[in-house]
DNA sequence: TATTGTTATACTCTATAACTATA
DNA sequence: TATAGTTATAGAGTATAACAATA
């Protein structure tokens, strides 16, 4: 990669972390690729509305609110109220007023929304076996997951993203 | 996350790998987004235009053909002679027929396109330095770094993906 | 006044197919 | 006939701002 451009010694990152960065984003992208085409060709799904479909199924009574919903998927929640609208149409989710504060939105899968993620779920397990773990082994999938459960506690620590344009809107004006 | 829909033991993945794999996704999404949100903010850079910048920048003479690009960056072709064409008009990397092969086309860097790469690398390497691996020890590192090496080759070893395209397109109709 | 969510809108990015030109 | 690249075009996704309604 461009080793030379962004291993300046000045710049803060020793090789043996540069090659850690690159590999990190080279996976992440070919798995997200690999994943998101199965569930594409499968089940007509992004990524991110399997994400919410999943969460749902999940969640106790398979329901969530909107806002709890954009929290987990990253979203902005405009970004949010399209996917949802999308689902809506297919008849994967419904939305309902919630009875405990009139402001919000519950998002509830229906049968067919369960139905979709069983029926795409093996297939997307399968990749990720066949692409991410099919080359290591016991011990390495331990400490490949306890370095990024680190990794994620630290950034979690950090900003979440969803609550900041809001935010940070009304003080910038 | 939604554990229970996926680790239902027929699907295959154990506790542990499902643990590692939403890891992975979070951590990857987590980085991205940040170090996209500085490349905007300091350069006016998507990631993928810093990627070929940079590549560009480690290569040669400052110089890669279209197809050298686009394989690494994992573009389609139409969508690497789209972000060129910005980069060009930018004034950051240049077009050219290549004197080998006329059907190829040379690109490089010019000095403003390596001087902003100059000027956005030290942000974005403290970026990844303080999000990535500052809860990190040398010996995460290296271990990370392994693994993801490993992960890598593997995933390497699939196809590839700007060829598929155009190769399957023939054979289909 | 703050929060929840939707809508309108504009923009970026990506992919497909058709096309040109060279090998 | 295969390869390199561009163009036209259409579609998905995202973000911003303005808005309505409830707390």
């Amino acid at each position: 990669m461009y080793d030379r451009a962004v291993s300046d010694p000045e710049a803060g990152l020793s090789a043996e972390q540069l090659g850690a960065y690159f590999a990190l984003v080279e996976v992440g992208s070919l798995l997200q690729y690999a994943v998101d085409e199965h569930l594409r060709a499968d089940g007509d799904l992004s990524y991110v509305q399997f994400q919410i479909l999943a969460r749902l199924t999940d969640a106790p009574d398979g329901r969530l609110r909107m806002t709890d919903l954009a929290d987990g998927v990253v979203y902005s929640r405009s970004g949010l109220t399209y996917q949802a609208g999308l689902l809506v149409n297919r008849g994967l989710i419904t939305r309902a007023p919630s009875p405990d504060d009139e402001r919000s939105v519950i998002v509830t899968v229906t049968d067919a929304g369960r139905a979709l993620v069983a029926h795409v779920l093996p297939g997307h397990v399968e990749r990720v076996q066949q692409l991410l773990f099919a080359p290591l082994s016991g011990d390495d999938v331990t400490a490949f997951g306890a370095v990024l459960g680190r990794i994620r506690e630290h950034m979690r620590a950090v900003p979440p993203r969803s609550a900041k344009p809001r935010a940070a809107r009304r003080k910038a004006g």
